[in-house]
DNA sequence: CTTGACTCCCAAAACGTTTTGGAGAATCTT
DNA sequence: AAGATTCTCCAAAACGTTTTGGGAGTCAAG
């Protein structure tokens, strides 16, 4: 209700010295101050936000796009990085909006829409793909943005990821000395980074091994997307004994696949996100998790730092990856 | 880049005609019109939003309040909900920006600084409570809002909700009917709207048939607070045969109770959210869904009816739970 | 020829803030 | 006592849009 020249006038002040006794300037007078602050507290005064972006040519807001394909936002606690992000911007004075991509346009055109329409000081991009067109664009508008993945760009960029490469080796590595040989592996989409990435590094641990790398399914990052995959590795003429999948859901998946198949029990099998629901699965899912604590509060920061002008090579945070163990991991291995 | 003196100028028109072209009014010739949209889309102009909102006294923004409670927030699809309802409403110039509730602050603070900060057009409130003071504060400042879920407010309010007192009721009867004569049920927290429906509706079900309503735990609406409120059902001298569970995650968790305490396979259970997740437990969950498709949307179509001035009477929606009958809730029911 | 209606355009006033560039009074310096 | 400095305060100019209230022309009817 009450804006600053209604506070200034039953103040008997000036529009300018209420505004910058409200911003605590030294030069209004420490009395002046302290009257000023008590009567906008007394009315529930606060600035007008429109007016202030305008006048600060400040958006005051950072977007995350969401893809539209089911399942292609990302993990099922994707939600609380986004919550923790969120509330960490608001600190700063900073909103997160969500801006999903409508049926019939690109991420990049929404891109262009916050970008162009000056509706954002940032952006936070997820699900990033081995070439993202959205990191090429933000680029050449020279828009601060973060993305959740790298991506295969030449310029450098801020980002947060986790060393899918690494994982995926030591995981397939680990069953390897437990004696397991036919090793399978379930894939995400291939265009994502993440789900390359990790395909890569299974690969590169099987071919350090000396073993083909055949078992190898790839499937919508879901649970049917796993189950599909499992299915298709189980119809294998020799059987994979372990099978590492790119993520939990489809882990969860290929677990039921397995049941159907064989009964269950007879192959072992990881996943990566650790989900809560893996720790109530049967058998409970060994998984993987990116280590750091509130990644949220990580993204928040990086688009900060980004916004005030660092540089992007160094707002790039590369966690490594640690191992669950439940149960999954570790079904009997009988001689082949 | 571009703003409207830049434009204008460099067309010899004045700033209001060509504000007036591109919004479309009749009252500039169509030859200026087609001349200034071409030069628009040329210099790829995009009105500056924060002057826009200024003038016309809208935030073109909607908040959803956030609760911080991990497991508080919603069903892992809330996201996808979101996802829906933020589409929807960008069609229509809003954008919706998530407002999680830092430490230290009441869901109500929030509130109170997006509104008195006029920082949004509407509010979106999840998972209500049953008395819940940020309907009443929204209900007294009379911005428009919209809650998933219902409350026991005094006045009526936009809402949408299932009718889960119908479902849950429903759902025990059909226990019953099949020869089920210990029926437990597995409760949210009761402060929760949508909690004590539930819980409602099974307890009505139960004296309906002259059962006794002490076979119920109440837990956090999470896998770990169905798994522990399911461990203390399966302490009593005379166990349950059959669950109703408020939320698929806490019959998750059951479900691994029941694994660890007799092997499983030996009590029904049914729960509430369809989760894709609940297809590839084992057993298969049965459970119930809100009818209806494209909630987001839904939820979308209300607020920009609130905004518009709809009474909350006709801002209602009421949803019929219906039965997914996969397997969970049929396990063979032996002679007590 | 006047009147009225219509078409096409524009100057100027908002919207509510922040910031610039002083102005006047009081205090300090010399 | 004059000049310099410090304290307080303020008028006015932005920021970029939308909207109000006309102002010229043109044309047809009276």
């Amino acid at each position: 209700m009450a804006n600053l020249k209604q506070l200034a006038q039953s103040l008997g002040l000036s529009i300018t010295t209420v505004s910058r006794a409200l911003d605590g300037y030294a030069d209004v007078s420490a009395a002046t101050r302290e009257r000023v602050r008590e009567a906008a507290d007394k009315v529930g005064y606060r600035p007008n936000a429109s007016a202030r972006r305008l006048r600060r040519q400040r958006a005051e807001l950072v977007a995350v796009t969401l893809p539209s394909d089911p399942g292609h936002i990302g993990p099922p606690h994707f939600l609380d990085m986004l919550s923790g992000c969120a509330e960490h911007l608001a600190a700063a004075g900073l909103n997160l909006v969500i801006a999903p991509v409508p049926r019939g346009e690109s991420e990049l055109d929404i891109c262009r829409r916050f970008v162009d329409g000056r509706r954002v000081d940032a952006m936070l991009l997820v699900r990033t793909k081995r070439r993202d067109e959205r990191v090429e664009f933000l680029q050449s508008r020279g828009i601060p943005f973060v993305t959740n993945g790298r991506t295969e760009s030449l310029l450098p960029h801020p980002f947060i990821d986790g060393d899918g490469f690494a994982g995926f080796r030591a995981a397939t590595l680990r069953f390897h000395a437990t004696g397991h040989r036919r090793i399978g592996h379930i894939a995400g989409p291939q265009e994502y980074y993440f789900a390359h990435d990790r395909c890569c590094g299974w690969r590169a641990a099987m071919e350090e091994c000396g073993l083909a790398t055949d078992l190898c399914a790839e499937g919508a990052p879901l649970e049917q997307g796993g189950y599909l995959a499992a299915l298709e590795l189980l119809r294998q003429p020799s059987r994979p004994t372990a099978l590492v999948c790119a993520t939990d859901e489809m882990a969860i998946g290929a677990l039921r696949a397995l049941r159907e198949v064989d009964g269950g029990n007879q192959i072992s099998i990881v996943g990566h996100d650790d989900l809560p629901m893996g720790a109530f699965t049967s058998p409970p899912l060994s998984t993987m998790r990116m280590t750091g604590e509130n990644l949220g509060a990580s993204f928040a920061s990086l688009l900060l730092r980004a916004i005030a002008g660092e540089p992007a090579e160094e707002l790039q945070e590369l966690h490594a990856i640690e191992f669950v163990d439940r149960d999954s991991h570790r079904r009997p291995l009988k001689a082949a």
